[in-house]
RNA sequence: GGCGUGUUGGUCAAUCGGUUAAGACGCCUCCCUUUCACGGAGGAAUGACGGGUUCGAUUCCCGUACAUGCUACCA
């Protein structure tokens, strides 16, 4: 019972890789750390109809922006390759052919239409959604309900078929669930799965099953959309007579829609203004992109601590954590049960603080590349980075917020400057004494500011913000002699001549 | 429709039968700041409903309501 931990994230690489995802990859990757096991990445690339390129790549790249990155997977190879089920078709057959031999799945004939004919015949009040299971399946087309020399037939004609498994009646179907603890099905309700498709790809029942034992998975985690479908998995467990090796289930809670209820999906994001996938996202066949958070200017940490708490705590009061930290937190008892409603100004929070946390020469090379202005020198940006830190919450946010350091402000709030001919006559003469200056800094402009006010007679307050809005064009901005200071003296100058 | 799962402030949430029901985000007020933020101090705001069990239920049980997920040869 001492085998080695080994957990997967097994995502179908159809396009952006969804928030929800990302923390399943977390806390797998958490739990991983934790008990010093394997973090495997499994594409379960089943469905050909599906496949879009460019996604599996898009997938690892996501997972490598946020530090998260699997021990095996198809890139690194691995003691379980392949891990991509597409590669592994082949192994998928001989399971099913067990499961056929010991009578716990069948050959099923029927046609898209013959499904869709049996769905609409068998509809009634009480069912309105009926299944393929032990009510319908002796009046569909299988080795069940035909005689074996037909099925001999079928099968040698080359009819297309698939196999699915014969579902028991009757049987209490209990799994324990790390989150939930037990849960239970009764048998008689769960239909019979296709577990092998017309084309010889496993579904993905067949797959995850047969994938975990292959592939010595000692615990899995999945979103609690997966719980329905569990029953299947255990029986099949059963069946291939593997269930002694079964992985612990964890189902985590979904992430919903800030808004009202339901699952949180992309095109909420679009519609109230905040990324859903971890990376921009193209799709390939429209050209459409979605936002990603890391192009929304989220650091990586800060996402990642973002997600750790969404449905999880540590039952202490700390909200801040490492990575490293998380891992010797994380608890997969004490992750919710309930779904949590997906809040942004909270994910910017989380942002602003790994933000004010880092040095400013790391922000500053990080900002860098979301800066509009050309030919930033580094240890400008790194002193204008530290004065406007304060005040932003994503990378994005610097654009706007220290823009102004680098190009002179393109408009300017004059109706707050109250321009006239005193206030013009002061800058006149401020321009002058700042010229003489000698020394440059915060405290010799301030020192040259305030004998201009006083030799002009006017009010301090009266000239303070027109000089604000001369060098950053509006009403924002940290203290403003700090920034003439690094805007320097022939900027400053310059700004202000174009006043006077 | 059936089945599963869930339900503490607007949101994330603590509590493992006894509390003035934490804390965080957001919101409001004040302070600080010759701008805006940051920061500081306050404030408003919570156990879906109905039954049990118990000396005592947010906590345990049952029911109801509501929500959500699933019910594909998709994952």
């Amino acid at each position: 019972m001492d085998k080695k931990v080994r957990v997967r994230f097994a995502p179908s690489p159809t396009g952006g890789l969804h928030l929800g995802g990302v923390r399943t990859v977390l806390y797998n990757y958490l739990f991983a750390r934790a008990h010093g096991g394997d973090f495997v990445l499994r594409i379960e690339d089943t469905d050909q109809t599906r496949f879009v390129p460019g996604a599996e790549q898009y997938i690892m790249d996501c997972l490598r922006w946020c530090g998260l990155e699997p021990d095996e997977s198809p890139e690194k190879g691995g003691p379980h390759a392949p891990y991509r089920q597409s590669e592994r078709k082949h192994l998928y057959y001989e399971y099913a052919q067990k499961l056929l031999d010991a009578g716990h799945a069948y050959y099923a004939f029927d046609t898209t239409e013959d499904l869709e004919r049996m769905r609409k015949e068998m509809k009634t009040d009480e069912h309105s959604m009926p299944q393929y299971d032990r009510t319908t399946r002796m009046k569909m087309r299988n080795s069940l309900s035909l005689d074996a020399a037909e099925v001999v037939k079928l099968l040698g004609d080359g009819v297309p078929y698939v196999i699915r498994i014969k579902v028991p009646e009757n049987e209490i179907i209990k799994l324990t669930d790390m989150i939930r603890g037990e849960v239970s099905f009764d048998s008689s309700l769960v239909d019979d799965k296709v577990l092998l498709k017309a084309d010889g790809m496993p579904t993905y029942h067949l797959a995850v099953v047969v994938d975990d034992y292959l592939m010595q998975i000692t615990h899995a985690f999945r979103g609690e959309e997966w719980l329905p479908s569990a029953p299947i998995h255990v029986l099949l467990w059963k069946y291939l007579g593997w269930i002694e090796h079964m992985p612990l289930w964890a189902h985590l809670p979904l992430i919903l829609k800030p808004d009202g209820n339901g699952k949180l999906s992309k095109r909420d994001g679009d519609r109230l203004g905040f990324p859903v996938f971890a990376m921009n996202w193209t799709d390939p066949k429209t050209g459409e992109t979605t936002g990603g958070f890391k192009e929304m200017g989220f650091l990586p940490q800060a996402f990642v601590n973002m997600l750790a708490m969404l449905g999880w705590n540590p039952g202490t009061e700390q909200e801040l954590f490492s990575l490293d930290e998380l891992v010797d937190a994380f608890s997969i008892e004490r992750v919710h049960k309930g779904g949590a409603k997906f809040d942004f100004e909270k994910a910017k929070w989380f942002n602003h603080q790994y933000i004010q946390h880092t040095d400013n020469t790391a922000l500053a090379a990080l900002v860098l590349p979301y800066m509009d202005a050309v030919n930033i020198a580094p240890e400008k940006l790194e002193r204008a980075v530290g004065l406007v830190k304060d005040r932003c919450h994503l990378l994005t946010d610097f654009n706007t917020q220290a823009g102004f350091f680098f190009t002179a402000p393109a408009t300017l709030d004059e109706a707050s400057m109250k321009w006239d001919d005193n206030k013009k006559q002061f800058f006149t003469a401020l321009a002058t004494a700042l010229q003489s200056l000698h020394e440059w800094n915060e405290a010799t402009i301030e020192a040259s500011f305030n004998e201009q006010v006083a030799a002009a007679g006017i009010k301090k307050g009266e000239v303070m913000l027109p000089f604000r809005i001369i060098l950053v064009g509006g009403k924002f901005g940290p203290g403003v002699f700090a920034i003439a200071d690094v805007i320097g003296k022939e900027d400053t100058i310059s700004r202000i001549a174009k006043m006077i």
